[in-house]
DNA sequence: CTTGTAGAGACGTCTAGATGACTTAGGTCA
DNA sequence: TGACCTAAGTCATCTAGACGTCTCTACAAG
């Protein structure tokens, strides 16, 4: 263990947040649970608010989550999510071995408005079907999604329950949807957003706007506000015959 | 002054925040300075500690920025959205030439490590050109961008002093560079892009990693990795024929 | 007039202790 | 077997106090 330095100018806490960071690199893996803040206090020989400080350094860098009631776990690295004609997520996700989960937060009936009508070519309150998804990797969220459809789409996706909607629209109404246009943004998440990710408000999501029209008819029919984790996620804009890279630390 | 009300389910140090988010909404003005800790803390009647607490959160949400030794300070509202009226990639702004200015904040001569060896598909140690450039509309900084770059467009690149880059390639040295694939995340800045961008530390950026290539030959010979305030753009990606769109506020 | 220094006021860090809220495991009881 | 309950473990919040560091101002010294 790094040898604590006082009045070094930097903070204990600073160094303890460093040495927990080569600590979690070094010999610990996702999802492992960090020693509880009582055992960290006393094994670096300060108070446990002093510990704490240094526990929400991490937890703003995305590196730890903390668990009321459980403990302070190790969380996954990023991974890349390409944004190009194909939008199928959970196909890409479970094609490279990661367990993709879609899970259908809400389901309503709504006009449109504004910014959704005019992106999806209709008229203000025109009816339109608003689902709002929640996308991760095995127990480890990733985005939350607003989808909002209309046309053939809109009727397809009234069966849909969870998992990909891709295959389902396409299962249930022969329809494929191809990624048009894509508006991203970034900014600190909603707290309802931070809540359903799990993810701390202090540090930024990835907003994506897509709109994707029918690859048969050519008509918009999905207009998806996406929230991606800006820890976990890199989005990917390649040219054809360049591969997607992996994720990398800078 | 609201009261506080305790064991209500809602802390007491997001009721204080609630509190003053309301007080500077109201009655405060950019630049404005808060009153001090102790005084706040006396006037909600709570420790100084859970005052901090409350005043972080204002801190993390870009609200209001802390000086050392001086005071807390309101920070500038209002033009989060709306600014940059074309957000496309940073070439074609520039390669615009209206308003748009490039200024070289720094060139030095170094060897590729990681990420940036790998990119530009070169060995680790070979020599590579880097320059920090800041572009701005007007006055108004909106990116800081770290350029790697080797083979010819490097040599070119030795006599650029400022404005479009693009153009300088192709004016010194007939190159020509297309982009090949981006990489795009969030994050907060670093302190000196926080500085250079004028901006506060606590609201992301979105960071896009190029992978430029010569259009001639296909050899990679641009890395850039660009921070954009996360407030003032918009990154668009379109499919052909779809027009990219104007900023808009959802 | 310039320079230097002391002090006040402000934020930053650390310690110490107490209590509350949430989760889990394991035992009790029907 | 199954439901319930209790206890232990863990994070969350709040209080109290002390001292460090930084900035600015006022005033004295040169």
């Amino acid at each position: 263990m790094p040898q604590l330095v006082r009045a070094s100018g930097v903070a204990i806490w600073a160094q303890i947040a460093q040495a927990l960071r080569v600590e979690i690199e070094r010999s610990m893996d996702e999802s492992d649970w960090m020693p509880a803040e009582p055992e960290l206090a006393a094994r670096f020989g300060v108070n446990r608010h002093t510990l704490r400080r240094a526990v929400d350094e991490l937890v703003a860098e995305g590196l730890v989550e903390r668990v009321h009631g459980r403990g302070t776990r190790v969380l996954a690295r990023g991974l890349v999510y390409g944004i190009g004609r194909d939008t199928r997520f959970t196909e890409r996700l479970a094609a490279s071995g990661r367990t993709a989960r879609v899970t259908l937060l809400d389901r309503a009936e709504i006009g449109a408005e504004g910014g959704v009508a005019r992106r999806l070519r209709v008229a203000e309150g025109a009816p339109v079907l608003r689902l709002r998804t929640l996308r991760g990797d095995g127990d480890v969220p990733y985005a939350v999604t607003l989808h909002f459809l209309t046309g053939a789409a809109a009727a397809a996706a009234r069966t849909y329950e969870g998992g990909s909607l891709t295959r389902h629209l396409r299962e249930a109404a022969g329809i494929t949807l191809d990624r048009v246009e894509s508006l991203i943004t970034t900014r600190l998440p909603l707290p309802e957003d931070a809540l359903a990710l799990r993810m701390p408000r202090t540090q930024p999501v990835l907003r994506v706007k897509g709109v994707n029209a029918c690859r048969a008819c050519g008509l918009v029919q999905e207009y998806a506000i996406s929230q991606f984790r800006g820890d976990r996620i890199q989005l990917s804009v390649a040219e054809p015959g360049f591969a997607a890279e992996e994720p990398q630390p800078d």
